[in-house]
DNA sequence: ACGTAAAGTAAACATTCGTTTACTTAGTGA
DNA sequence: TCACTAAGTAAACGAATGTTTACTTTACGT
């Protein structure tokens, strides 16, 4: 008998597979990216495919997984040595922008494949979603917002509106760094003039 | 010959078609929904949707444009008579939240089905959009924002927030119009403690 | 060297879906 | 009444897709 969780055969191309399809559900979405097109891009023939995952939608999971363990990880690096809880945010809006909006295939795909687009694979994909939108809310539940603040509404405009910058970052010159920057300035002093401030 | 313009047989089915397509991609996207359940929500087969629309992307494209057309107008209906650039662009917001959020076929098609979903038709929703999207380019170019900003980076913020709004609508108690105060209220002053504004 | 099991192939399977075709029905104008 | 045309049906077409099956290859433990 083998060690049962050190596999012999040590090139594992499932990895290879994992990427190819976060290649393509980033580029092509989950729907339009069909199991051969994957198996194609490494080689491979469709078959292959279920040797390494049972199911299309086993496949999809995993590479959100992946896509969330990692944003993750770059997430908390970002933040690690700030203190100011709104450096802390902006650094981590940046963060995420970043990932997500550079040619970064698994953090693309956690924009780009909406929970609403995969039928059973939803719940699955709503719980790696929520892990990671947790971070958020503890950077927000950090800030010095004004008393009885909605911080849960707060949390959503903002995941919001930077979730959907990828269906129009590029029209304009912004940069990840542009972007963050006016968000959280924006969330905390707003952009009406000295002036024509209120209650 | 006839009125070329006014068709003798005034049962205009088309209209039927629209409707419970709006209804079906609203509720289960473009991709997920078949042309033959359009025709059996009306009572046809699937042939017959062919001698309305030449294909399930035109239909789309209608349902799509009917959409922004209701939207837009509703849009124009709830600020006409308001004055100040803030109140102007609160109401605009509640009016779109509420087209969005509440039951409204038409108006959800605009946010669940997603220009990347149709491949071909992808420039005509594009520019439709584009076409609703200027009403709130107008609404932002109002504001006495401070000088400097941004205002097409402002926009794409404002409308990401609001239009990811129906993937969490419903988990807490806001309102569309808690929403859209929050919104604006956080565009124009911030959240910040005072004692902890900065530059 | 040999047996085993994972990895992969080629091909087929069973659906599904958008679309087309041939045909029927019914209302309209002349 | 009669020809014409829009509206609709039933059925099939053709392509695509997720998945399975039977068979082959290959590397490793003993």
């Amino acid at each position: 008998m083998r060690a049962p969780n050190r596999p012999s055969r040590a090139n594992n191309r499932s990895l290879e597979l994992r990427a190819a399809a976060a290649h393509l559900f980033a580029h092509r979405g989950y729907d339009q990216t069909t199991v051969r097109e994957v198996a194609a891009a490494c080689g491979m023939t469709a078959g292959a495919v279920y040797v390494h995952f049972g199911s299309k939608h086993a496949l999809l999971i995993a590479v959100y997984g992946e896509a969330v363990t990692r944003v993750t990880k770059r997430l908390a690096v970002s933040i690690e040595t700030l203190d100011c809880p709104w450096q802390r945010l902006e650094s981590a809006v940046r963060a995420h922008l970043e990932a997500v909006l550079q040619p970064n295939d698994y953090a693309r795909v956690m924009t780009r494949v909406l929970p609403k687009d995969v039928g059973e694979a939803r719940i699955e994909l709503i719980a790696l979603r929520d892990r990671y939108e947790a971070l958020f809310r503890a950077l927000i539940t950090e800030l010095p917002l004004v008393p009885q603040t909605d911080c849960g509404l707060v949390r959503l405009l903002l995941l919001g509106a930077i979730n959907w910058t990828p269906f129009w970052y590029g029209h304009g010159g912004a940069t990840p760094r542009d972007i963050a920057q006016l968000t959280v300035t924006l969330l905390r002093n707003g952009l009406a003039q000295p002036s024509a401030r209120a209650l």
